[in-house]
DNA sequence: CGGGGCGTTGACTTACCTCAAAGGGAGTGG
DNA sequence: CCACTCCCTTTGAGGTAAGTCAACGCCCCG
């Protein structure tokens, strides 16, 4: 059992829907199909259809829609704990390519076994549900930021909410966190270009708020960069368990 | 039987699960309490807790996010069959505001109603999995649309969009359809400014592409639009019932 | 030792923004 | 029936944030 509780899913599962024995266990069976895959190789296609979804248990993904002339946008990172390719599964078709950014562990998932736990275990898809939600509000802040919000705000954002992400599952710190991402990702991700993306983050040291280097982010002064980004991490909250 | 089956969001989620009668039942229930908003009076404000959800009938309204610089950035825009606020529900405090574009007609959903169907009907759980699903990958793309394309393109996608949602629901066609929104509306949409969006659309108009105007869009040349906003309807495609 | 990926910086260009002003249509009140 | 206002649209002029192009340095790895 003990195993089960240490899942990074099964604990994120926790915070929304307390989970019986049984449920835990419908879990556990889901990752059974342990893979690695290597940094750099798609496991997901944009177009594919059929495809298994993954429960990511170590490293760094992104997900990313290519456009047909060549530019990418990262949608979003997923961090240990979070689904990869769920709504491939439901959607039926892939709307969106799937990369790591390093190499990692995931257990895939059928989308049988899915639907199948589903049905039988009703208080897990209403977990998943609200894993979705909060996913689907990720996705919304972040196009507000990049609606919105300058060149620096979004930086300054994006950084923040990924050491909030990591806090949650004791991967960083109000000091800083481990990055493995390029000034490309960066780039991708924000709607900038790589260049522009230097000279902010070069800004953004230089006012002594938040350095990106060599692999790590280090939060220089949190508070001037919370002002900056106007970063409101309700979005992320964990508020306790919903579903008694 | 014959109203349960006319409720477009029946219609919406009869094409993903094949619904039961019991389930449609149920469905039916969660539509008891019918009430009218008005437009331009915010149905949801965003930072408010345990709202109820809402199913809409009929008008349209628009899920935006406002900053605290005053500016605001329209996340989607939803029509009749659409949840309004489900979001809200699942993570217990509401990430967004909810308005009234035009006047509209939407069922009040309890939190509890809702729940409590979801335990005892997981297809229905699961039907409305898919939805949020739906909804997230029109977001995903909404997110792309902003990031990774010029104001030409994004409106012409914006507007390609809409067409097919609404004639989803019997209100549109490639010919065009009846828009309610204003010039201000598609700006805080599409990250925009309204001086620029009128820019755009005289662009796109007097390219013989497409014309905005007295509340129709109508669509001069499809394929060529189509060409210019690189759009492909699949992610909102009804393949058909995953569920039998 | 050579090459490729990533980071850094400068010079120039551009897409979009801001400010400003004016016109049309619908509703309202005199 | 006119005058007024409000909301939306339209257009022009000038400014700026961010993009593009180009070059160079660093470091790791084959």
């Amino acid at each position: 059992m003990s195993i089960i509780q240490d899942s990074p899913l099964t604990r994120k599962l926790s915070a929304f829907v307390a989970l019986s024995d049984a449920e835990l266990a419908v879990l556990d069976r889901l990752h059974q199909r342990r893979r690695s895959f290597v940094a750099g190789r798609d496991l997901v296609h944009q177009g594919q259809s059929d495809q298994a979804a993954y429960i990511l248990s170590e490293g760094w993904v992104c997900s990313y829609k290519i456009q047909p002339d060549g530019s990418r946008q990262i949608v979003d990172f997923q961090i240990p704990g979070d689904f990869l390719g769920l709504r491939s599964v439901l959607l039926h078709t892939s709307d969106h390519s799937i990369e790591p950014v390093v190499d990692i562990q995931a257990a895939e998932v059928l989308a049988s076994d899915l639907l199948e736990a589903f049905a039988h275990t009703p208080r897990l898809a209403m977990a998943v549900l609200w894993a979705v939600s909060r996913d689907e509000a990720m996705v919304v802040e972040h196009l507000v930021c990049i609606g919105r919000r300058d060149a620096n705000a979004r930086m300054a954002h994006f950084l923040l909410e990924l050491g909030v992400r990591l806090a949650l599952v004791g991967m960083g710190s109000k000091a800083g966190y481990d990055c493995p991402l390029t000034q490309y990702h960066l780039a991708d991700a924000l709607g900038l270009s790589a260049v522009h993306v230097n000279r902010v983050l070069r800004q953004l040291r230089e006012a002594g708020l938040v350095t990106f280097r060599d692999g790590h982010v280090t939060f220089d002064d949190y508070e001037r960069l919370v002002a900056l980004a106007d970063f409101d991490p309700a979005y992320l909250d964990q508020t306790g368990p919903l579903l008694k």
